[in-house]
DNA sequence: CGCGATTTGTGCACGCCTTCACAAGCGCCT
DNA sequence: AGGCGCTTGTGAAGGCGTGCACAAATCGCG
């Protein structure tokens, strides 16, 4: 296993300019980090929006919510972009995530299911101002093909194959009902996609090479609804003694 | 608070009763834990309604997408619930978690901001099957006050305090601008909120004591970003040798 | 009644991630 | 030029989570 990267280290190149043609590909980038990466990257767009121009670790972890430590090591993976004394440069930080992520390409993306959900999706500006641009949006429903949401028509579940491929859409949302999200997934692997993001509170069976990432709304309103039980539990019994539980600063009215 | 916490416990009261009468609070449960725990239940839910009385930790955990040994190891978090040499009473599980999760109370909930995506979380019915109940909106717009979405008339902001308390409103969604969510989250805690679910892309602030998960949607579209940037590299750089990658078209079943 | 088949519950080892603490490097001021 | 303060980058330690492998426990059946 001798595939281990090495990167020369400029150290010795003192200037702001590019030490190294940057690697595209980050194989050993731990899960961890690329999952805060684009919380970095916001925040360094809002810093960049506010007139900064440079930011110590210490500034940007606390706009994003993290250790600095961990920010540091996070960005030490990438290479090394900060000045020490000084601190990262904004401008050039944001490029070099950008560029870690894939997202200088404007990425097509496919919507899948036009419900509820689905409209709201396609009409949430967030996608397209960091990155990606919704390319085509389908339906099973027919009374729904063709209607425009958003500047765009939606087409049928049929044409897929051909609207992914004639605009290289390489990831797609899953906005459908449970029942159908499984066969979608199925005809968009076979469609060449091979990432997806699913928003049916289902599991989904794709072969190895396909990413699914899940979001299921429910699930996180149950897992803050545990930390209420809990907390309720613990205010509620006198039994334990209550020694040792220092953060109970709640704003009470 | 009374625990109706009685299990009748169907098995024969050989078992010496249970070890310890089980206690609804679980302030040692890991994380990770809590986080599959919903997972599961939904998965429990699933074979509950195709008649399924029983199920082995192999047999839930595929359904439920993870590894029978972290299903047995998180379902042992809560006790002895299962039967050797037989497996799980579905029923009885769901009972056990849904407890767990404090999810047997209807929870009410807040839901701040109701443009595009707050609209589809009104709409969504995936809350209310599981446990929760929508019991308010409110937005800060006037033009919005008053308009009927899904049965529940908007309430201005204003009125947060006094709603919150009528209805006993523990956790709270906010579908606001990035502008207004902190605003926003600052009237919730003041109110008595300590659990929010924040679909604003920023980071929140707020007291020891009160929990906060974010749910990004552009963030989860940027890591599939980078896994596609990652794939499209190692497929298109043939300078490593493309050994150790194991693409088998294993068809998970 | 005992035995084998089956499944749970868990001790253990390993790897990933986080955090601390500090040396190395950089700019600024004198 | 030289020293000083500030910040980065990183080695090391500890904690947490995962998965293996197996003993314990239960049921069904002859």
């Amino acid at each position: 296993m001798s595939d281990r990267q090495r990167e020369p280290y400029p150290s010795d190149g003192l200037g702001a300019s590019h030490p190294i043609p940057p690697p595209n590909a980050f194989p050993d980038l731990p899960e961890a980090t690329i999952a805060r990466l684009p919380e970095y990257l916001r925040a360094l767009h809002n810093l960049a929006d506010t007139g900064h121009d440079t930011v110590s670790s210490e500034g940007l972890a606390s706009v994003a919510g993290v250790n600095s430590a961990k920010l540091r090591k996070d960005l030490s993976h990438l290479g090394s972009y900060g000045t020490r004394g000084v601190g990262y440069d904004v401008a050039l930080l944001i490029e070099q995530i950008e560029t870690v992520l894939g997202l200088n390409q404007g990425r097509a993306v496919a919507l899948v299911g036009v419900g509820n959900l689905g409209h709201a999706l396609a009409n949430y500006g967030g996608f397209v101002s960091r990155g990606f641009r919704i390319a085509a949006l389908f339906d099973a429903d027919s009374a729904r093909v063709g209607e425009p949401v958003n500047g765009l028509a939606v087409h049928h579940i049929s044409e897929l194959a051909e609207v992914v491929a004639a605009e290289h859409i390489s990831i797609a949302v899953v906005a459908t009902p449970v029942a159908a999200a499984q066969l979608v997934v199925d005809d968009l692997v076979a469609c060449g996609v091979t990432s997806i993001l699913n928003f049916a509170p289902c599991v989904l069976s794709v072969p190895d090479g396909v990413d699914v990432r899940k979001v299921d709304l429910a699930i996180e309103l149950q897992i803050l609804s545990f930390h209420e039980h809990r907390k309720a539990s613990l205010t509620a019994l006198p039994s334990l003694n209550a020694a040792a539980v220092s953060d109970s600063e709640a704003v009470a009215t």
